[in-house]
DNA sequence: TTTGGCATGTAATCCGTTACATGATTAG
DNA sequence: CTAATCATGTAACGGATTACATGCCAAA
């Protein structure tokens, strides 16, 4: 098995696991929450890696005791912790070049070819991206604000920001295109009328 | 078989052969060319689609005359042209609201974990990153160019220029990211030296 | 003659989502 | 009681890449 395997998985779950024991079910809410803004995680995912992880001894599964500790935990959940052996190869991954997906996007798709269809369509859609990229920025906001507050003297902050700040940025770029690119089409439009006509 | 089973590809494919004929290896050519800033296929999605696409007639073969017809092709490939009902498939899908998948960043899940590492191997994939960003936007800025001098008076240009200004501004802000970030980093290294000291 | 570009295709594999199956506990 | 949430897992499937297999043709 090669050691780079399953690679974008598996180092989400021992990063989490390097700041607190968790259970599948906590990975799964972090990844919706904390992480979401460049990071998911489903069920299919985690359990059968968290499996993965631990007979490689990347992570161990606490005592049944420990995990039933704390208020409110169910004991039918399995806490994980990551070992020694976990944290370096950890580090080593985190050293090694991040190796980030082609972009791909349906809207410029649609966008690219949009003289064979309806310009309206395509102003419509432009607009949905636009009002999703305002929530986005609100969620940044607030998450921001809830990260600053909850954890104010947590050594990871300044990481923690800065990855909300690549979502604002890129969030604001998106919107800026959306304003923009709503001129154009509308521009193209009347173009194409004035061709018909 | 569902409607949108394999959305990405086929409309990728319809809307290329939507410009001209072509063969698959075209396609593949246009997509690691004009397209590359936002879709990429592998052969291994093409050829199978072509097929599939052929078999519902949204696509047709054409006869081995016309495709040897033009200089230097070869008579071993397989032009393909788009049909009527194949135009109006396109149609429909692009006034259907584009579904992106969620954004994902390996680059970010190390700097979120960024604490438990070397603030160092941080900076430099922050470097490299930049690097990247500054050699997509030179590309950007030549096809640009390229696509307005080649094709000057198609209709389409407006739409072709609306996606390579996505590029841009999303390149843009993820080099501005970049210089934020390095500062940041540079920070937050000192003032764990200091924690250590 | 050998290298590189044209050209088509398949098989293995991976990464990831969705849907399914199951059940405990808690708050209303 | 019942709905929501906590909690763990599997199976099926889909979308995409990579590597492989094959062969032609032109230019250096």
């Amino acid at each position: 098995m090669s050691p780079e395997r399953n690679a974008s998985t598996r180092f989400a779950i021992l990063g989490l696991l390097g700041l607190e024991p968790m259970s599948g079910y906590d990975i799964r809410r972090a990844s919706s929450d904390t992480l979401r803004h460049f990071w998911h995680e489903s069920y299919g995912q985690i359990y059968p890696t968290l499996a993965t992880l631990a007979r490689e001894k990347l992570i161990r599964e606490l005592p049944p005791a420990r995990a039933a500790a704390k208020p409110g935990a169910r004991a039918s959940r399995k806490l994980y912790a990551i070992t020694p052996a976990g944290r370096r190869a950890f580090a080593v991954w985190q050293e090694s070049a991040p190796r980030e997906r082609p972009f791909r996007s349906e809207m410029l798709l649609r966008v690219f070819f949009g003289d064979a269809g309806s310009a309206h369509a395509l102003r419509e859609h432009v607009g949905r991206l636009a009002k999703e990229e305002t929530a986005r920025l609100a969620s940044y906001r607030a998450l921001a604000r809830r990260l600053r507050s909850e954890a104010a003297s947590h050594p990871s902050q300044p990481y923690w920001q800065a990855t909300l700040r690549y979502g604002q940025l890129r969030s604001e770029a998106a919107l800026a295109w959306c304003r923009e690119t709503s001129r154009t089409l509308g521009k193209a439009r009347l173009a194409k009328k004035r061709a018909h006509a």
